[in-house]
Parts: structure tokens; sequence; C-alpha cells
DNA sequence: CCATACAATGCAAACGTTTGCAAGAGTGCC
DNA sequence: GGCACTCTTGCAAACGTTTGCATTGTATGG
């Protein structure tokens, strides 16, 4: 009952002529008669012939896969980056199979071996927050696997990757808001831990510095989700000397924000301007709408792939790491002056 | 340059033994003896031999791979139900290869010409908005492919399903609006030429019926996103009777109409309730807390999966075809009373 | 001492392709 | 008629595995 896929022996047998020529006939092959390839051809459409891609890959060694490893596909920032890197893929003519590490490192690692094992020509990869050692890229790497990192970069490792601008990103924003009349503005940002975090503090600080604005230790805060900004708006906005602006490292933190300021009744953004960063659905559909820092996951899922592409193409040269940087820009709505 | 894996056959030559041989000891075959085992494992251990899952699956017929095809991986449904695809595929050991139709359909017929040529075990598919005929879907089974559909199932075809209980979801839902103490329940719906809508609609009215509400035209609306929401919504709070409920098909349209409610002055929940469809992140940011039925779109991909992997299996019984149903169930928050 | 049994290993084919090389048929030229 | 050429096709090996069967060597039993 178990019905095989036609093979390029079947024809070969139908029609009474050696596979080879089957197989340069359906490669038009200039050595192969017309003739005969019409017949072939022919034959292989009505039943519906589809290359074995297995034999393919294993005769060529080239398995036009590309394996991706990264923290968690539910998150709206790695799904838009990883539509990015499946469409280009697809226009490269690559596979794409993925491994997602629910940010663990035991699971980084099991799918780094069931990349090698796959025989995946290339990978791109984010790296899990409880990774600390990389052994597992370095024998991808070893293995003449190219590797290419995105966001969450791998510093240990000599590779190249591609990576949202965080610190122009945020030193913009923050000076938009300055440039729009806020003089005291609060800062919500990640644990230092991650480079991540790091980057996007030094942008804070030094849009302040070079509009003249002093850097208050009370005016920044770690809080990086919706409860903890519920928590913390209210300590800040009872200041003596209040602040007039936020920016917080994530949207669901600004909407979190947003939602404090407008419940103590003070205006959006006239009395109160607020920035998110990430720019996901949530700042399209608050009240009012929220200004946010757009990280363009999608180009940095594209453009990741399309740089591990030209490694395996080896139109880039050998040993020089080429590190890209995308973008980000601001979002203007109704939360800015 | 290039660094080739290690192989079998090349042990075979570094240790004088036959490939066979260290095939069958990497295996644990009985036939070898303890002491070839012992040499073969530490020499394969060393020089870190992973076994080219391309060659097997070619020796044997079956690639440990199943295919996703989707509509649109950024959408937090999708990518939550993705990802209890791809977590209980781990656990069965099998890789997953995903192709989005971004809604169209040429690509999913596109995905489903890759998938065959992949030689993919089994396929999990949800249909794109734009898919009317189902002879790429029929191909996949003629080649003995199992398809189990997810969600957007396709009707014409005769073949496993797991889908959400959107009739009773809705319903239940909505009996509960009513238990509070609604009365005038208004319903924002998608257009009806969705199998989904439909169920939808459904629940809604029966919901009503079994409570010895009317079913009115005018609470009935087609708004399936924020800026209709923004449109809409207004109309129907100025009628006369005005709704005390709203009932929406999806979280972003029940924010819109929140957005509206709050603006025109009118205590949530006190004066009009809110309810929406999904249950993702927006529900747990918007002030009040959205009141919203959960899909579980998690469980639903691991669900199908599940019932994929037994099917691969053997377990299910050859011609008759299962049909799981997900029940939904309402997160009650602030917009409810 | 021979037959038998058993343990350990090797041979070779197969999975579905591609491709270098050889080979056959036909043609034109001297 | 023989030679060299072109045009078309086929043979066989290779990619990395697994596995049925054959082979070898050794020990056991009569």
């Amino acid at each position: 009952m178990k019905k095989r896929q036609i093979t390029i022996k079947d024809i070969a047998k139908a029609l009474c002529i050696s596979p080879s020529t089957v197989s340069r006939s359906l490669a038009d092959h200039p050595d192969i008669s017309q003739e005969t390839k019409n017949i072939v051809n022919a034959y292989a459409r009505e039943h519906k012939y589809k290359p074995n891609a297995l034999a393919l890959s294993l005769r060529t060694n080239n398995t036009k896969t590309i394996g991706v490893i990264l923290p968690q596909i539910v998150h709206y920032f790695f799904s838009s980056v990883l539509s990015g890197i499946e469409d280009e893929a697809e226009k490269g003519g690559y596979r794409v199979i993925i491994c997602q590490s629910n940010e663990t490192y035991e699971k980084e690692v099991k799918g780094a071996q069931a990349l090698l094992e796959a025989r995946v020509c290339g990978v791109l990869a984010s790296v899990a927050k409880t990774t600390t050692t990389y052994d597992h890229f370095q024998e991808l790497i070893d293995s003449d696997i190219p590797v290419v990192f995105f966001d969450r970069i791998c510093t240990g490792i000599l590779t190249d990757r591609v990576v949202v601008d965080d610190y122009a990103g945020v030193c913009s924003a923050v000076e938009y808001l300055i440039h729009s009349g806020c003089r005291r503005v609060a800062f919500f940002g990640s644990p230092a831990h991650l480079a991540i975090s790091n980057n996007r503090r030094m942008g804070y600080e030094d849009a302040l510095r070079k509009n003249g604005l002093p850097v208050e230790k009370e005016l920044i805060k770690i809080c990086d989700n919706y409860t903890e900004a519920l928590r913390l708006t209210p300590e800040l906005l009872s200041l003596p000397n209040r602040p007039d602006a936020f920016f917080a490292v994530n949207d669901e933190t600004a909407i979190g924000v947003l939602n404090v300021v407008k419940a103590k009744g003070l205006k959006i953004p006239d009395e109160v301007s607020i920035c998110g960063f990430t720019n996901n659905s949530l700042a399209e559909v608050s009240d009012p709408l929220l200004t946010s820092v757009d990280q363009h996951g999608y180009e940095l899922g594209a453009s990741a792939m399309r740089l591990l592409i030209e490694r395996l193409k080896g139109v880039r040269d050998g040993d020089r790491i080429v590190s890209k940087i995308i973008k980000t820009n601001l979002v203007v709505r109704q939360t800015t002056r």
C-alpha cells in the first residue's frame, strides 16, 4: 500500500533507457537529443516526478539547508526575525530548519548537534540567556559551517554578526524627547549583565550629556516588564521634581508607564512623554498610540540570511569578519510631542 | 581547507576494520565484541563523529522530518502554535522544516512541493486565506504523506485535523457576559467566508438564545481590526438603547472597543463589559486588563504534532480520520464583571 | 580427529542521484 | 574503403549509511 515517490530509475526502466540519460534530460543537458528530452520530460511530468533532495544532497555534498537557533519563537521580535530569515532563504533556494533553545544552554547545544547531523550549509544563531560557554558554536565553525549571529551575539567567537543599533536607537529617541522640550527623562532598562543593556543605557546617557542635561541616578531604574512598571512609575511620579518623559527598553514596560500616567490624570504627551522600544503590535493599539523605536526585526533576519548566503557563495573573502548594524528608527505617534 | 565531517569509512580505514563493523559497533550490535566496540567508540568520540542524517535517511527511507505550512510566523497565535509543534517534535526526535505561505496560494503550493522533495514524513498545515483549491494537499496525501490540518482546516479533504473550539469558546464567553448581568451584547466578527467566522457567530447567537435574549442585527458588525473598532464602536454606543457588553473576535479589536469606551467616559466593566478572543499579550497590558478567550495555541500545535506522530507510528488505525478539538477557556480579568 | 556450533568480522548491495569516460552509430571527407 | 569527426547514449563509481549473508577462526563435544 505504501506508495513510493517515482524515481529516476523508475523512469529509466519504464522508457527503456539508462538513468544517466534521464538525469541529463531533466537537467536539459546539451548532449541529449531534443526528442529524448521531450519523452522523458513528458513522462516525468505525467507521473509527478520529484527529485529526491536527500540523494541529491548526499551526492553533491550540499544540503541547501540553513539551521536557525533562537531562544523563543513566540516573542514578537524573534518571530519577525524568523520571518525575514524564511523569506530570504526561500529566495535563495534554501530550506530552513529551526531549533528553539527556550533560553536554555542544554537545548541550544542539542540544537547545534542536530544541525551538525543534518549537515546544514550554515547556521544563524541568537544565543540563549543562560549560555556562558560557546564550544557548541565553535564546533560548528571548526566543521567549516559558517555561523552568523544575530541580535544576541556571541562575544567569545570571531564570526559574522548582525545586530540592532541599540545605542543609536536609544540615543536618538532620547534626543528627540529632549528636543521636543523634555528636561527630565527617566530610563527603564534591563539588568546590566547583557551586553545589549549597556548599549542602551549608554545611548540614554550620551543623549543627555550631548544636550547638557545631568545624568541623575534617581531617574534610572532597572525595570523591563509591565508589572514592574506599574510598581516603579508611581514612585518616580511622586518625586518632588517628577520626570516629564519616560524611555522604556521595551513596549510592555512603556505601556505600563502609560497606564499609570493616565490613571494619575496627567496629560500625555503634554505633561509626560513616553517612548518605547521594539515597536510591536502593542504600540499600535494603545491609547494614546505609543511612540516607539522600531528594531526592524524582519530586516535584521533578512540581512543576516543574505550575509550567510554571501558567505556560502564565497562572495565575501575568507577571514575578514563582517558585522552589520541594522539602523533603528523612531516611529513617532501620540505619546510624544 | 574544506574540512569534511568524519565518516564511518574514515573510522574504518583508520582502525583497519570494515565499515560494517564500525556501524554495528556504534549501534551497540550484539554481534560485535566489547573490545572492538570500545575502540571504535573511543575513536568516534575523540574525532567527534556525527552520523550523516542524509545518508541514513536515504538508506532507511525515513527522514525523521516534519514539514509545517502556515500563513504567517509573526502572528502571535501561529508563533505559539509553532512553538508547541517544535517542542513536541523535538521530544519525538523529529526535525521541523517550515514554509510560510504569507497567505498566498502560490507560496503554499511551492511549500508543498518543497516538502515533497525533502521527503518529509508528514505535514502539519494551516491553509492560507486565498487558497480555494486543494490539489497540492491532495498530492501530499496521494504520496502517502500524512497531513494534519490545524486551525484553518481544509474542508475538501478527508484527513486528521485539530481545531480550536471556537463555537464553545464564544458561546461560553457570551454566556458569562449574560450571567454577569449584561443584556445587550454586541458582536464584532470577521467576514463570513471563513468557516471559523461562522462558528464564532453561531456560538454568539446560541448563547443569546439559550438565555432567552433576542438576536439583534444592529448589534452584529463585521469588524476584526483595531481601526475598524475605533470607527464602529461609537456608532453602537450612540444607539438609543446602547449595548452593555462587547464581544470581539480578536484582542486588537477588543482593545479598540476598550479605548473608545474609556474615551467616552463610560465605566468598564460596570457600564460596559468587553471580552476579546486569543488572549495574546495585549490582554495583559491593557488598562483595565482585558478579559479574553484563550485559544491555547501552544497546546494546539503540540496536540497536532502528537497526532501526526501517532499516525506515523501506525498507532492509529488506517482510514478512520480523527478530529481533535482544543478547548478554549475564558481568562477573566478586569473588563468583565 | 572430525563435525558442529558459535562468536566475530567482512563483503556487497541498496537507497536516488550525478558525472567522467567509454562506446556505438552515423556522416563527411580524402 | 578507411579515417576522423560529431552526436547520442550507457556504464560504473561515488556520496555515507545499514544489513543479509558469507566467511573466518576458535572452541566444544562426541
